[in-house]
DNA sequence: TGGGGTCCT
DNA sequence: AGGACCC
């Protein structure tokens, strides 16, 4: 995978920005069988995250054993909770058996749970320049700074690697952290003391590996963001730290958690590889369950015998199948794996893709999601008592499209900043001081209704392969009404239910008047085109309109943002293998050590158990697009980094504009002034 | 055995 | 409209 001499950063940019597609294709090429080693990328997992939600909502429950309920079953548990035998995903009843003490909240209405992820998103958004957050789920973020990263790398001064300053901001040479550049912070995935390493430690030969720096100065920024979203938030993640989407997500469950694990390439051997190997197909994100057993029942056809070549029963995930069985299979190839999973309906480039996946190879790029989603659903699951008549129908769609009609006001709108006259906004015949103008940022064009029978109660199917009985759909225009934000939401709720939900329904369900034994109903609106004049929603779903200003914030712009040239022929390679010989690139001292004198959880506390504070934080402080390039193409390290000894953050004035700066971010500064023109 | 999401066909 | 994937 790795070459030692990579030298591929994407810093030379065109000068003019990129149509976003054009910039997709390229980029595509370039990693088409290429290492691929040219991005940064973190990604974050908050532990247990609905347990901490709540904790965070009432901290007296933090040290109690703590299971969120979804019906009957637990979304998840803290750890305190684990410890005492409960697990995520347990059914209650066996959580209670276990663990008598055990305090349940209930977690169906993830209002609160969806509040607490948008606020820790908009800080890290907000967090450092030129990166992109893609979220995934409520839980996980994926940030791409390279950019950052990059930049940071060009500024490293190797006499005082042990006082860097990691800038995140070119903008503003003040914001940033200090940090040791001699080290990883957090874990690193080959553990430098490991048994097989004949290494010394994580060192040696191996800093001109430009990977190898960029991905040690992440692992400080991504050490550096969890530690203020702990401290500031109260949330612990688990963190990883790679080159790419999936690399990082898998290595960030090495060490879980609160704490963060590093991929690093070791010279010499595949250890991406080996880390790969190790683990069941089913567990590679990207991989699912349907793909997992496909793969399965070709390499190990049910009718025959058990695998002879493996000793124990590993009872773990489903088939037991891992990386390195597909891999060694005879004569498997991309082509091989395309035959056994094509089938009618499967992804055209589906064996290529999980080939690639296999290998730890992903092109796929952190995609900055909008402000708006691309869907709004609101679902409910009758188990116990499934529905059979139309009134009870009825009840339960006008509760769910009052929902979705909230949620839609709540996730769709945005204050409306324009400048009324007050004479215009009281004639809405609302109170002047306390009027909430809102008004959409996209709206959506499709109403849809799901359903789903009863697996077990009138119908077949026991089978536990089946993965959640299938659902049916119907869809239709979302009525123009439903946008009206001059009426309550109940009323708007039950014209959609008589006028729209209620013949979705009769389609859903031709011919029977009753008796569907209904176990879910799940109304959506999608297809959200974005308001014209607002640059900040989701995808258009049809002609309708292209988010232009988003195409334009591709990678390349992002990069020119910071752009300082990552050429390991220049001084930067001085830079590495300075920082090479210096005394240890030690291995990290302990696998928790990054939050040393910290005494236990977060203590944010957040005061009172205020039940709502909630309403659009979320806005604000993205990183703007702040354009300007720091053209650093000599000069660098040599100039300016005299043997400044002050231990910590050593500080000066700016002559030219007066900002106190911390020394080892001057050199990025002057040149700010320079590039001023 | 939940209550959501995304993308592709 | 459905299926695959993700949490």
């Amino acid at each position: 995978m790795k070459s030692a001499v990579a030298a591929t950063v994407t810093t030379a940019l065109p000068a003019q920005p990129q149509h976003g597609a054009a910039r997709a294709k390229v980029g595509e090429e370039k990693n088409k069988e290429a290492d691929g080693d040219d991005r940064v990328i973190l990604h974050f997992d908050y532990d247990c995250f609905y347990a901490s939600v709540i904790e965070n909502a009432h901290p007296a429950l933090r040290t109690r054993p703590l299971g969120v309920r979804q019906k009957s079953i637990l979304a998840t548990c803290n750890y305190v909770a684990r410890t005492r035998g409960v697990r995520k995903l347990m059914p209650v009843a066996q959580a209670r058996a276990a663990c008598p003490d055990l305090v349940v909240v209930c977690g169906e209405d993830l209002a609160p749970f969806r509040d607490a992820s948008r606020r820790l998103w908009a800080f890290l958004r907000g967090a450092v320049a030129g990166a992109r957050t893609e979220r995934l789920g409520l839980d996980e973020v994926f940030l791409d700074v390279t950019a950052a990263v990059v930049y940071n790398r060009a500024l490293l001064n190797p006499n005082a690697l042990r006082d860097s300053f990691f800038h995140l901001s070119a903008e503003d040479p003040e914001r940033g952290f200090t940090f040791d550049a001699t080290r990883f912070a957090g874990c690193v995935h080959p553990p430098p003391d490991g048994q097989g390493e004949q290494h010394a430690g994580a060192g040696a030969a191996v800093l001109d590996d430009p990977v190898r720096v960029r991905l040690m100065l992440a692992s400080h920024l991504a050490g550096y963001l969890r530690r203020r979203l702990e401290e500031d938030f109260g949330y612990t993640s688990s963190g990883g730290i790679s080159t790419n989407k999936v690399l990082a997500k898998l290595v960030g469950s090495v060490n879980k958690p609160r704490n963060q694990t590093t991929l690093l390439p070791v010279q010499g051997e595949n250890t991406i590889q080996e880390f790969l190997d190790a683990h069941q197909i089913r567990e590679i994100p990207g991989i699912g369950s349907r793909t997992s057993s496909i793969i399965a029942d070709h390499l190990f056809p049910p009718g025959k015998a058990v695998r002879a070549g493996h000793q124990e029963p590993e009872q773990q995930t489903p088939s037991g199948i891992t990386v390195r069985d597909v891999l060694r299979y005879p004569d498997m190839s991309p082509a091989l794996l395309s035959r056994i999973l094509d089938r009618p309906g499967a992804e055209r480039g589906g064996g290529k893709k999980i080939w690639n996946l296999l290998h730890g190879r992903d092109a796929s790029e952190v995609k900055e999601a909008g402000v708006a989603p691309t869907q709004i659903s609101v679902e409910d699951t009758y188990m116990a008592r499934p529905l059979n008549t139309l009134p009870e129908a009825l009840r339960e769609l006008s509760v769910l499209a009052t929902s979705l009609v909230r949620r839609m006001r709540a996730d769709l709108t945005t204050a409306a900043e324009e400048l009324t006259d007050p004479s215009s906004a009281g004639s809405a015949g609302l109170p002047l001081g306390t009027q909430q103008k809102r008004r959409w940022l996209a709206y959506p064009k499709t109403l849809r209704l799901s359903t789903c029978a009863h697996p077990g109660k009138s119908g077949s199917v026991s089978s536990t392969s089946n993965p959640s009985f299938s659902r049916i759909s119907r869809s239709q225009p979302l009525p123009s009404f439903a946008l009206d934000l001059g009426r309550p939401c109940a009323e708007v709720a039950e014209r959609l239910v008589r006028e729209a939900l209620l013949p979705l329904f009769r389609r859903l369900h031709v011919g029977r008047a009753a008796g569907w034994n209904l176990a879910l109903l799940n109304v959506c609106v999608a297809n959200m085109v974005p308001v014209a004049g607002d640059g900040s929603s989701g995808s258009g779903g049809g002609a309708g309109g292209r988010d232009i200003s988003r195409m334009f914030r591709t990678q390349g712009e992002r990069l020119r943002e910071w752009s300082a040239w990552d050429d390991d022929a220049t001084t930067t390679t001085t830079t590495t293998t300075t920082m090479m010989s210096s005394p240890s690139l030690s291995p990290p001292r302990d696998r928790n050590d990054l939050f040393d004198g910290k005494a236990e959880g977060g203590a944010v506390a957040n005061g009172g158990s205020e039940e709502k504070n909630d309403v659009e934080d979320a806005g604000s402080a993205s990183a703007e697009t702040e354009l300007w390039a720091v053209d650093d193409g000599d000069s660098d390290s040599d100039v300016g980094w005299e043997d400044e000894d002050g231990d910590s953050v050593a500080q000066q004035r700016c002559a030219a504009c007066g900002h106190v700066v911390p020394t080892f971010a001057m050199s990025a500064h002057e040149r700010f002034h320079a590039m001023g023109d």
